[in-house]
DNA sequence: CGCTTTCCCATGAGATACCATGCCTCGTCC
DNA sequence: GGACGAGGCATGGTATCTCATGGGAAAGCG
């Protein structure tokens, strides 16, 4: 599969809706799909998107009886009670959930940053932030400067 | 199969009518059913639900003559045996029966909860104390807030 | 004959598809 | 090398459709 690469910041108008990125529909489409995969990624505060195969697989290593008195299967209880399947419009948009974009904070613009299988979804100010406070120390620490 | 995911919040009337969410339905559908199935979930307090193909394959697995003594057989024995399947209307409802929503303590709103290959529909009251009880200290564990 | 259950219709809200516009990038021609 | 032109992509608005939900009518059962 093609990863994920590069930054790209686009619009989010009043219904929530957000042009993914062109080079991302490509890796998807490429893989037979016409939507991502979203959830919020309590961690860090942004959302976190990847592709239907990722979800399908998680699903295949669920057992039929959830057992959720095991400590193992609570992040995949997690993770699948909480993503969401958007489909693609016509011209490569898709509508972000609301309750999802409050979590991670985004009004009216949104930062996708690709991360090999996965992606991220950003506010431009907190994804500045977590770049200037996560990356550039680790960063400074190899001896570059940005 | 595609999984179940996501949670959606639906409306139970007076009569024990429930819309399925129609993300569901589609799984549903796209494997030639109209129906769910449901049975009680007395470890946790909901109701569990999926597709009649999940009944098919523990029938194909459980022995014409069901030996109670052998402990593999019971918890197939147990699903089969309380099982209903719910048709859907035109309008893609279900109708409940009134003892599996005492069981589980649903009244006037339910929750569904999609976990893949199975999903869940709770009280909306006891599936929060269930996120906060069961999976939020999980992810505190991993170090996260939220 | 009354009651319960099932089916059907109507409505409002929300989501999705469609259409149109402008910008930016890339390729081509002069 | 510069200017022009074409295509792709992001963006905004509008129309259509699906979905969730409530009520009512008809049929089956006790």
């Amino acid at each position: 599969m093609r990863p994920f690469i590069g930054t790209y910041e686009n619009k989010v108008d009043q219904k929530g809706r957000v042009s993914v990125p062109a080079k991302f529909r490509a890796v998807l489409q490429a893989e037979g799909y016409a939507s991502i995969v979203v959830r919020p990624d309590p961690e860090r505060g942004c959302i976190e998107g990847y592709g239907m195969d990722r979800l399908e697989r998680l699903s295949d290593m669920t057992p039929d009886i959830v057992n959720l008195g095991d400590p193992n299967a609570a992040p995949a209880y997690q993770i699948l009670a909480e993503s969401e399947e958007l489909t693609f419009d016509p011209n490569g948009r898709v509508l972000i959930p609301a309750w999802m974009l409050e979590a991670a904070g985004i009004s009216d613009s949104a930062v996708f940053v690709g991360l090999g299988r996965v992606f991220q979804i950003w506010n431009p100010a907190a994804h500045a932030t977590f770049r200037a406070t996560q990356l550039r120390p680790a960063a400074q620490a190899r001896g570059t400067g940005a």
